[in-house]
DNA sequence: AGAAAATGATTCAACTATTGAACTATTTCA
DNA sequence: TGAAATAGTTCAATAGTTGAATCATTTTCT
């Protein structure tokens, strides 16, 4: 690709990404309730979707230390919306999982994000948004496969 | 837009906003130099770009309360890369100013970012990245806009 | 089998980033 | 002129994070 035409097109994605990523972030983290943040939120989708499962996959995941998982389940179980069990298989995993009040917080937390989302997203043409997400998949395999090397 | 149509797009937009920017961001904090942290960086960036600017405009671009950036400028103070001061014409002003050691700060991180952002970028397509990036924009631009209002 | 290495999770100290309320100093404007 | 608005800071509290050390367990190697 042309050097320089790369160069200005790399600036524009740079400053979207970064301000229009916190503004989205900021704005979202305001419709949901006050007994949970964003983070914890989808720290606590990932359990439910994912769950039964491990801290250490939730660091990969959240691309966090394991003891910043810690706390944050510590946090999450406070509030009463995780579990956690010993696997009877390797007595070193601690096995999380969502609680049934969990429930309630996510389907209101998803309802909001889905309605939120809506609200900008309903503006384009079903392709263009279509290939905009596309290519941001695209984009996020690209980074996946020079991970693994 | 069909409604079972866009609910699927907004799902898989939601998993790639929240993780693929996780990791991105995970990436390029691991790039910058010991001495500076990514929101340290860009919070310098735009101090040098639109300096010398105020710490309440500062906080609008960021999406944060006025004293989280009076804690992040203290921090930018403390490591020499800003300075601030009064403005003449209302006393009640601080002007910030990124230093002439800023500059290598900024420059360095500059590069690192564009190489970084580079190594994904460039597998796509010109025209490709084009639209991507437009559609990134005008999510923005409507984001903005339903602000406004 | 036994020793060494690896893995999963936690603890702890330190730090960054953030909120929100209270406060000071200044400026605006009715 | 006096009330309201604005710019910035301080302070206490909290979330989120890193990285090193530690413990318990499992895996691997010889």
């Amino acid at each position: 690709m042309n050097p320089n035409k790369i160069d200005s097109l790399i600036r524009r994605y740079e400053d979207i990404f970064v301000f229009a990523n916190r503004k989205i972030h900021a704005l979202f983290a305001e419709q949901l309730s006050d007994d949970i943040t964003a983070e914890q939120f989808f720290t606590l989708r990932l359990i439910k979707e994912h769950g039964p499962c491990t801290s250490s996959l939730l660091s990969e995941w959240n691309c966090v230390n394991r003891s910043a998982i810690t706390a944050m389940v510590d946090r999450l179980v406070a509030k009463g919306y995780v579990t956690r069990q010993p696997d009877s298989q390797d007595r070193r995993v601690i096995l999380l999982q969502a609680t049934e009040e969990a429930e309630q917080v996510l389907q209101a937390g998803q309802e909001k994000l889905r309605q939120f989302v809506r609200t900008y997203l309903d503006e384009l043409e079903e392709g263009e948004l279509e290939s905009f997400i596309s290519v941001y998949e695209r984009i996020w395999n690209i980074i996946q496969e020079k991970e693994g090397k």
